[in-house]
DNA sequence: TGAAGTCTTTCATATTTATGCAAAATAGCT
DNA sequence: AGCTATTTTGCATAAATATGAAAGACTTCA
């Protein structure tokens, strides 16, 4: 299955990288050995329902579908709610502990999110550990969460 | 204000028509007798962060921001729940009885969320009043709502 | 295996969108 | 009003994106 693995990629270029323009999927996708042309990601971008979103700061930059993201986040919401038990943060971490077996599963709801200034996820059985790319984004983050669990 | 009175038809055409290219801005604007180029819809669309999405059925269309999105179902969440009182249908309405007082507020939420198929939204003190487009728009709607309400 | 159908990709290009720059409009001052 | 600064717009065009058509892969079935 090419396709799919390459839209896998994609994805992941997604929350790692600010992607500006289709040729930018192409040039990183190169990098990592993926030959493909500006017309496939064009397609792939139309399957997906990628979105270019024009940035707060004056560029543009591709995105989850409106959709998928308000639905990821109603389950994050969730399962925070449901498996949350404590949180503290250190430098770039945040550090969230959860109730047994929940951790894998909020881990990965959290990259869902493709949150712009998370740098990694990581989630054994009742621990989640998300690496934020500054001192800042881990603050804002800290209030993403929060304003999660308060209800709203 | 030439520029905001222009962005609010944008607004309006936004939840009105499916709007594919920004050359239909142009032509709708003409149309409401506001002259434009294609340039000036660029830059209003930046503007507004409005993204062009590509729709389940194969084409693309212009649509709300991700976040405003986001934002204003919280808030009509809320507003619902705290809210709502009752509801009845016939045909393409839906008729929303609301506490006193939140008739406006949940009609302009109704309105902001700029629903596909809603073609009207009417608020007086205790009710409101939503005229679709058709009967399974109307359908849709109803399942709509009771999402919101039953939490998530 | 090979023919037929389906899916995917590229190439070339049409279509659409963004933008530099100059002109026009608008807003503040005095 | 008259002058200056700021914002907004259009024009022309550059840049980016979408897509028809042909070629290549991959399936399936006999």
């Amino acid at each position: 299955m090419k396709k799919q693995e390459r839209q896998r990629y994609i994805k992941r270029l997604l929350s790692s990288k600010e992607i500006e323009r289709q040729e930018d999927f192409v040039s990183l996708l190169r990098a990592e050995n993926i030959d493909v042309t500006q017309a496939t990601i064009s397609r792939d971008i139309k399957d997906m329902q990628l979105v270019k979103v024009p940035s707060a700061t004056g560029g543009y930059h591709y995105s989850m579908p409106v959709q998928k993201k308000m639905d990821t986040e109603k389950k994050l919401k969730r399962t925070l709610k449901d498996a949350y038990v404590s949180y503290a943060t250190q430098d770039k971490f945040v550090l969230i502990k959860v109730l047994p077996g929940n951790g894998p599963a909020l881990a990965s709801l959290v990259e869902a999110m493709h949150y712009e200034h998370v740098f990694g996820t990581l989630g054994d059985d009742s621990t989640v550990l998300i690496i934020c790319k500054s001192l800042d984004a881990t603050l804002e983050l800290q209030q993403t969460l929060q304003r999660l669990l308060s209800d709203n």
